[in-house]
DNA sequence: ATTAGCAGTCGAGCGTTGAGAGTGCCAGGA
DNA sequence: TCCTGGCACTCTCAACGCTCGACTGCTAAT
């Protein structure tokens, strides 16, 4: 029984692993003689059936081989499968990508461009919330007669920027000094924490530049609060149209759900990671329409000293992928990048 | 003579209208009905056969009507259609764009995505340089022992960053002392004045602190120049595949063409807008492989209140796209986004 | 310069056919 | 109870041949 069990599972590994390879549904005559097993297609075929039974495999026609199904994916990864090493060219990738770390910003853009490589899919990060960070240094510059720029930086390094409207003109000096107030009050203040004492940066200024002061004041709050929006990028979509007709005139859709945002985000934001750290959802698990052909890798990576707040990074490619180097791919990249963001 | 050489121009325009329109190669029968010209089929074939002979039309084989050629198109965009005015729900749209103009970053990316929905093409927009900004601020904060951030602010509203590696522990007040140093030293200076004087710099601060600034120095100038390295934004690309196998299998390519900003960056700067203010490149007068079944539109905005410096905007779609109404959104959409952007 | 008519060409669509691949099932053997 | 060999069956895919329809190009007449 378990014998016969477990070969069970080892037809369904061989009918991914062949599949995954040669995009082909596979038959019972040609697994035997790729695989060698020591029983006869027959008896494959017995097993093939009871496979397809419990739902984890179909035929696309009668007369063809099986493919997995999601259920035969989600099984192939979460009992099968082994997450392989990286190969020393790609480990030496990303260590020049942690030589070459500039800032926050950059390092982000150049992560996904690579594991966007390392994959051959598309690669998408979360940017970091601003959770663990501290406010560093608050400027306002003036722009035009009614218009100043508020500029927050963070002490992650981030900064974050917003124009106002003031209601009076106001020169610049005045606006220079507004902006010591606020760095002086709110420094080392957590990011996190909204609201800000509005009336109290208020009456630390004279009566004249109140007004102006609540403006600026309420810009610092908003743009605190909008630190806590989600914003992915992405890079590798040529991958999508390369990987080859798998995804059929599918790749349209896809292409608009993943500029949706909103979609990729929702969907991360469920995902938990198992034990190996990372999470995958595949085809239907994704439970949004034109994901269905499509399977998503993620894995947590820490922003900063003080531990991860949940921010993640990942690919979404079809379901019919390389499940073991994608996802030690993933893993990889989300334990350098994290090791980068909190060495400095 | 005059009379029959313009009936040619209408019949290659009715080519390319009802081609744009229906996908399918135009015949002689089908063109005199839809546009109930004044003559017969057989003389429309004759003048098929001379623009055919010019190098205008093809036909695809014997038996099929014709469809334009690149000369064609560009003909037909140059000197007969003309540029459609914008519809009232388009106009309305850019306006709510300008009034929720929050910062330049954000502007773009809000213009690219609204030019991309306005013509259902894949929008791009070059980043403006920093020839008319100048240095507002520049501020350095410590991140760990050895590493600092170095923030340089101009006068656009732009903020760049870089993190920089020190010699040595330096304290953060020592740092901030520097950053305001460079701030006053700078301050109002052109962004595109390269090299800044480092050695002024260096010995404007106590020598313990010389090696430190040294680094500082290299840091904003190397920001500075970086600030000429051209970028591109891009939005819609999920409009390629919308298109409709219009563009077959060569959407792949075409996706890793734009990926790889370097090919579009060289295109735009070669583009030279016309006396409409605009500047079309198509197939193979874009000189790229990827992108002979697709044509640029693209146009000027000026960046500042100086006047413009060179950054574009445009779209890049199918050749068989509809010239006029994505001339008139793209030149538009330069025009609003320069008033935007100068206005303040 | 234009038109009508005619012959010729070629692709798209469709049903047929044959080959190949793969299955399901049954009956017999360990 | 499990495995195996064999056989009949099903179904896709590619190739082929066919017709139909849509155009064109040409020529002769107006």
């Amino acid at each position: 029984m378990s014998d016969t069990s477990t070969r069970r599972l080892q037809v369904l590994r061989a009918i991914v692993e062949d599949y995954v390879q040669t995009r082909e549904p596979v038959g019972s005559k040609a697994l035997v003689e790729r695989r060698s097993l020591e029983v006869s297609p027959a008896t494959i075929r017995n097993d093939m059936a009871q496979l397809e039974e419990e739902g984890l495999i179909v035929a696309p026609h009668t007369s063809a081989g099986r493919i997995p199904t999601d259920l035969g994916y989600r099984l192939f990864v979460d009992r099968i499968t082994e997450v392989r090493p990286l190969s020393r060219a790609e480990r030496r990738a990303m260590e020049i990508l942690a030589e070459t770390a500039d800032d926050p910003d950059a390092t982000m853009e150049q992560t996904v461009r690579l594991l966007a490589m390392l994959t051959n899919q598309v690669a998408v990060i979360q940017h970091p919330q601003h959770t663990s960070a501290t406010i560093r240094h608050v400027d306002v510059v003036p722009m035009s007669a009614q218009k100043a720029l508020v500029i927050v930086i963070l002490s992650t390094g981030k900064v974050e920027q917003r124009m106002v409207t003031l209601a009076e003109t106001v020169d610049e000096e005045s606006l220079h000094r507004i902006g010591l107030k606020v760095s002086e009050q709110l420094y080392r203040r957590s990011a996190s924490a909204v609201p800000i004492p509005v009336d109290a940066l208020i009456s630390a200024v004279e009566p004249a530049l109140q007004p102006t002061m609540a403006v600026i004041a309420q810009a610092v709050e908003t743009i605190l609060e909008s630190g806590r929006v989600d914003r992915i990028i992405m890079a590798g979509t040529a991958n999508l149209a390369k990987s080859g007709g798998d995804l059929g005139p599918s790749i349209g859709p896809i292409l608009e759900a993943l500029e949706e945002q909103v979609v990729l985000l929702r969907l991360l934001h469920e995902m938990q990671h198992d034990r190996r750290g990372l999470s995958v959802r595949i085809g239907q698990e994704t439970s949004h329409e034109s994901l269905q052909d499509t399977a998503v890798v993620a894995a947590e990576y820490a922003t900063g000293k003080s531990g991860g707040n949940g921010a993640k990074l990942g690919v979404v490619g079809p379901t019919r992928m390389d499940y073991g180097s994608t996802m030690s791919a993933v893993r990889a990249m989300a334990r350098y990048l994290s090791r980068i963001l909190s060495e400095g």
